[in-house]
RNA sequence: GGGCGCGUAGCUCAGUUGGCAGAGCAGCGGACUCUUAAUCCGCCGGUCGUAGGUUCGAGCCCUACCGCGCUCACCA
């Protein structure tokens, strides 16, 4: 026979049919989790086993499958727990014994049987029958070296779940990270939200949207770029401590840092500034840290980090200074920047606002330097729309952005409540909107409404997910810690 | 978007100077009552990413394209 595997699967499939097997069956009879049998058992005697014989039945993948003359073993899988499930050809009548000779890897199978102990001491289930839950018709990689094609294990993650430990790991830790995050926010008071993904006017973050419509509306919509916006429309109504756990879509470069949806953490504490929000971002992260690798003390790409509060705070202005000697408060318009800047012996670029070139020193000179956890404080007031001016210096806001490992987990702010320096920001945003910037904010005049109806003195906070769960899980690229990442559509 | 690298059997990978496309695992047939990467014997399995070109002859050299990775640029 030169059949291929699939082919093989196939027959075998038709095979049950043809006995009046359903391959597909609805009902799984009753059986234990495997996690759950082993516990009572884990450490008891092959000689007790061999007298009480404890009746058992679980359920679960075939994971390997070896078969001797008269006997035959098999390992299956559940929930990520494994256990051993053998067949004695003397035990069993000759139809299970046939039908489990002809199992594949990768078959769902009930196993009912005695726990039992094998010469080599393993636990194991002594099965009496078995029977069909689901039949698998491709082949799973291989056992020895898994799935290591990284376009596969994207593609596929199920086949990367199934095959590499790392993966199963990652995929639980991130969800224990969200977990944790609710816990946190819960045990504080604050109350999770869901607001619109489909906007009308997009907003709250500098961002290129991605574009939908409605059909029957006849309207276009954005998928949201950052919750902001509606959150803070939640706070004026009065509740007063929200957060939302939900994608954002930005159409942007692709990087291991950034993916088209990523999931943002957004929450407001009315009656809070900036500073609260950094003392509840330490205690976030630290608690999270805590719950999941039981320590605030993690290693992240070869480097020691410690996620225990509390964390420098430092301005930008200083944070600039330190890695460039370029102050970029005594040089406060762009021509004087840029003259600091070559002074320094450095390449001003071609920045074309003095807003612009200080983000990028500090992208260029002080970001890839901040691998402790850090707090960058105090940013230029024509990056931050939406963030309150600081009142020691007009030309600044109340802001942080945490860092850790080098990237960017977040931004926060006190938020701006006074309505018409909002409106202010909207009309500078809209003319450098005029001059090219895609990203700029556009008018939002619900949103201005919203304001003037009062918002009280609120904080902010917004965390990346995908990159705080990159840091806990050690992950060099936001792809290994987003179960789906985007890829271009496969080629042919 | 630029640069560099990769793409060979279902999976993991070899493939020499351009000279008949290979191994292990998986699969199929057989042996086997304690294996757990089972073992042993036999067998099947290929659009060498795609399309062109050079050559007597291309997995290998050249060009374009597709996908993935790294990186730079863009970008929170």
């Amino acid at each position: 026979m030169s059949e291929n595997e699939q082919d093989a699967r196939r027959a075998r499939l038709e095979a049950l049919r043809q006995a009046g097997v359903d391959p597909f069956p609805a009902r799984v009879a009753e059986h234990t989790s495997i996690a759950a049998l082993r516990v009572p058992w884990e450490d008891v005697s092959a000689e007790v086993l061999e007298a009480e014989m404890p009746p058992a039945a679980i359920a679960g993948r075939i994971k390997a499958h070896r078969s001797f003359g008269k006997l035959l073993f098999m390992t299956l899988v559940e929930d990520g727990v494994a256990m051993q499930v053998c067949l004695r050809k003397q035990e069993v009548t000759p139809e299970v014994f046939d039908f489990s000779k002809k199992l594949d890897v990768g078959d769902f199978v009930r196993a009912e049987g005695f726990v039992w102990r094998t010469k080599k001491g393993e636990l194991t289930l002594d099965a009496r029958d078995v029977t069909m839950l689901a039949k698998c018709l491709q082949p799973l990689p291989e056992k020895w070296h898994g799935l290591a094609d990284v376009e596969t294990r994207y593609r596929q993650r199920y086949l990367d779940l199934l095959s590499n430990e790392e993966a199963r790991t990652t995929a639980l830790l991130r969800s224990r990270v969200t977990t944790a995050l609710r816990q946190f926010l819960g045990e504080r008071g604050f109350l999770e939200v869901e607001t619109p993904v489909l906007q009308p006017i997009y907003g709250g973050a500098a961002a290129r949207p991605f574009t939908t419509h409605h059909n029957m509306l006849d309207q276009q919509l954005y998928l949201r770029i950052s919750d902001e916006l509606y959150l803070k429309r939640l706070v004026i109504g009065g509740l007063d401590r929200i957060y939302e756990i939900g994608h954002n879509f930005r159409n942007e470069g692709i990087s291991k840092k950034h993916n088209p949806e990523f999931t943002m953490l957004e929450c407001y504490q009315a009656f809070a500034d900036y500073r609260d929000m950094m003392d509840l971002t330490e205690a976030m992260v630290g608690f999270i840290a805590e719950s999941v690798l039981g320590t605030t003390s993690v290693e992240f790409q070869g480097t020691k980090l410690e996620l225990g509060r509390p964390w420098p705070r430092i301005t930008i202005r200083d944070a600039i200074l330190e890695k460039t000697g370029v102050d970029m408060l005594a040089a406060a318009d762009l021509p004087s920047l840029q003259q600091a800047v070559r002074d320094a012996g450095k390449d001003p670029g071609e920045a074309p606002t003095w807003g612009v070139l200080v983000d990028d020193l500090f992208s260029d000179y002080v970001e890839p330097t901040l691998i402790q956890p850090t707090f960058i404080t105090d940013h230029p007031v024509e990056l931050s729309p939406l963030a309150k001016r600081s009142s020691e210096d007009p030309r600044l806001v109340e802001r942080f952005e945490p860092f850790i490992g080098g990237m960017e987990i977040g931004n926060a702010f006190s938020e701006l409540n006074d309505p018409d320096d909002q409106r202010q920001r909207f009309e500078t945003m809209g003319k450098a909107r005029e001059q090219g910037d895609e990203e700029a904010h556009p008018m939002d005049e619900a949103f201005l409404l919203a304001l003037e109806h009062g918002m009280p003195p609120t904080g902010g906070l917004g965390i990346g997910v995908d990159r705080l769960v990159m840091v806990l899980a050690d992950a060099s690229n936001l792809r290994e810690v987003i179960l789906f990442p985007h890829l271009r559509p496969e080629g042919d």
